[in-house]
RNA sequence: GUCCCGGUAGCUCAGUUGGAUAGAGCAGCGGCCUUCUAAGCCGCAGGUCGAUGGUUCGAAUCCAUCCCGGGACGCCA
């Protein structure tokens, strides 16, 4: 599927090559070596699993075969013969100077990272805010997961569209409007607060809502949904007059309508840039591309679906009808408006037309999956699923689990007194600044008698990155319940500990009387067991950047980086840098750290996670 | 009712896409600092991988059927 080929300094790449090219002199076949890291540091570096498998095709025997493979495949200059064992495994020793080779390859600024050859862009739908309400912890994940992807794609040399797909137009926004008007706010004076009381109002106020009730009824929907449009129903009443009319001044674009509409979006963008930047996810002004961008092409959108012949009107509304399915895609309403799916078909067609997206992804709570599926297949049907030259696009739900409260049911925003993501971040950034602070207390503390200023600053940082990694290093589809506790936690496999190992080696190469002149001129050197596996998964780095922009799973990352800071402890423990004093042995451990800071900084990066020098 | 997602140690989760003896962290117990940073390292203990059957050299992973939990299901986004 990529275009993209394996990174040159992994050794698995250089394996790969050598063993399907063994395999094509034995069996006239080109198949995968099945070339894995082992998973006994005992039977070796690597090993090829692709004996068995083949064995079956060949109807041959595995054993056999894996020793024809042996006998056959070329490692000259990369490893020792091969070793068969168990029912056909292949178990390969890399030679230290093969590693050294690569290890002195990817030192440098690229990291063994080539750039990509996808000429087109790669779009992700982040952050989703809704105008007029608080970013609450959901929101969380949608700004750090794409904001990680993002980063992913952009490590990889791509074009990157951050877009924040904003919630900022339609009834919601103009019932907001309406209930700010009538409590005569001054919208000068405006705060969130303000804005939250009059949404929350206006969701109470109510919509009227029988068609809905009445197709509900029919289409035997879920009893969720009829029961809440019942509610609805019971409370409709001026309120819902009065947003009406304030919709129509704001679509026909009545100045005063307009002006206080744009008050209500500079309030919310206020609050939501001021955490997407203590977060350290690039999302800014820039990246806005809300709903009522797209208000001119919905109309164009309806037309031509039913003019290719894809949709048809149905008890007055326009639909999209599926054959595989019974469930339409509703895309106008019987009153003529138009519905999100409307939107996201224009939003849709713009990524991959007119932004040039080969790749979309819409990093969205897991909960909208059915939908996406629908618009995904009503694009198809009409090809807007394709760049400008025609390319066909890779369009992708990343759909992330919903956050829980304690007693496992999903965190509301209608129950009002749960955690907004702007005490989550305050609460974690007060923690780390704590927890820094204590620590300089110790005489013997890198961080004793640095500036108040320089500990707030580090304990921010760990107490973002406390929350940042807890969320990213998990399986993104997966439901959790929101802790505190356990999302600000600074042991075991968090943020901090990864940081603590960067600052570790920085504190090493700070110490150091060699300069970095001295450093970069000398060899790499993997003679301890410790410094060994601390190369080979240094090697791994670019190779697994490379699968988390396949496979989107930013928890890769994570594991990566743990492995890394684990590999590093070991080392740290077990091989004397500073202290050694044979000077050439010294500067090859010096030149081995000076990587595993540059490799962890790197991986850290793609999170949006600063790695302070001291901590 | 239809469809989708999940179930792994007491708790929270990994498991490199079918590989060798299922791994971490927290919690528990026991070790290691006159320090290249103990936010660390080492050890002990902890498992019917929801259940049953199937596919094969080999299954937590793939298939089937159940059980349990969650979600979505046309005029909200």
């Amino acid at each position: 599927m990529s275009i993209d080929s394996r990174p040159p300094t992994d050794p698995a790449s250089t394996l790969d090559v050598r063993f399907r090219a063994a395999i094509h002199a034995v069996s006239s076949l080109d198949a995968d070596p099945q070339i894995r890291p082992s998973t006994n540091p005992a039977f070796g570096d690597y090993q090829a699993n692709a004996a068995m498998s083949l064995a079956k095709v060949t109807k041959g025997n595995p054993r056999e075969l894996a020793n024809a493979l042996a006998a056959c495949v070329d490692l000259t200059g990369i490893a020792e013969p091969a070793v068969i064992a168990g029912p056909g495994f292949l178990n390969i020793r890399l030679e230290s100077a093969f590693i050294v080779a690569m290890l002195s390859a990817m030192d440098n600024a690229t990291l063994g990272i080539e750039p990509t050859k996808e000429t087109h862009a790669a779009v992700v739908d982040l952050c989703g805010v809704n105008v007029a309400k608080q970013m609450h912890v959901g929101h969380l994940r949608a700004t750090i997961i794409g904001d990680t992807i993002a980063r992913v794609f952009e490590r990889l040399g791509r074009k990157v569209w951050r877009e924040n797909h904003l919630g900022d137009w339609g009834l919601p926004i103009a019932m907001t409007l309406a209930a700010l008007r009538r409590s005569h706010v001054d919208l000068d004076q405006l705060s969130l607060t303000h804005l939250n009381d009059a949404y929350r109002r206006a969701q109470l106020e109510g919509r009227h809502d029988d068609a809905g009730l009445a197709a509900a009824r029919a289409t035997d929907a879920g009893p969720h949904r009829l029961f809440e449009l019942l509610a609805q129903e019971e409370s409709a009443g001026e309120a819902i007059k009065d947003a009406k009319s304030t919709l129509l001044r704001l679509q026909g674009g009545d100045t005063e309508v307009v002006a206080a509409w744009q008050k209500i979006i500079d309030c919310t963008m206020r609050e939501v840039y001021d955490s997407t930047s203590t977060l350290n996810a690039k999302v800014t002004a820039e990246h806005n591309r809300g709903e009522s961008f797209f208000r001119d092409r919905l109309a164009p959108v309806v037309d031509a679906f039913l003019q290719a012949g894809f949709a048809k009107e149905d008890k007055g509304a326009i639909i999209v009808p599926f054959a595989d399915r019974e469930r339409p895609l509703l895309i106008r309403k019987s009153d003529g408006g138009f519905l999100y799916a409307t939107t996201d078909l224009a939003a849709l067609r713009f990524r991959t037309h007119d932004l040039d997206g080969s790749r979309v992804i819409y990093v969205v709570d897991a909960r909208q999956r059915d939908h996406f599926k629908d618009v995904f297949d009503a694009a198809a049907l009409i090809g807007w699923d394709r760049t400008k030259d025609g390319n066909k696009s890779e369009i992708t739900h990343l759909g992330f689990g919903t956050v829980l409260g304690k007693d496992k049911r999903p965190l509301k925003t209608r129950s009002g007194e749960n955690f907004t993501l702007k005490d989550l971040l305050d609460e974690a950034m007060e923690r780390g600044v704590a927890e820094v602070t204590r620590r300089a207390e110790d005489p013997h503390a890198p961080t004793h008698g640095m500036p108040t200023a320089d500990l707030t600053r580090i304990g921010r940082a760990v107490g973002i990155a406390a929350i940042k990694y807890a969320d990213l290093s998990n399986d993104l589809t997966k439901d959790y319940v929101f802790d505190l506790d356990r999302m600000v936690a600074f042991e075991g496999d968090t943020g901090p500990y990864l940081q603590y190992a960067h600052a570790r080696i920085a504190n090493i190469l700070a110490k150091s009387k060699d300069s970095a002149s001295e450093i970069a001129a000398t060899p790499h050197a993997v003679a301890e067991p410790a410094e060994r596996a601390l190369a080979l998964h240094l090697l791994r780095y670019p190779q697994m950047v490379q699968d988390v922009a396949r496979t989107l799973e930013t928890n890769r990352i994570g594991a990566y980086l743990r492995t890394l800071a684990e590999c590093f402890n070991a080392f740290y423990q077990s091989c004397p840098v500073l202290k050694s004093e044979d000077t050439t042995l010294r500067r090859a451990r010096l030149r081995l750290c000076a990587l595993a800071r540059h490799v962890l900084q790197d991986g850290l990066s793609l999170y949006g996670i600063d790695a302070p020098e001291r901590m």
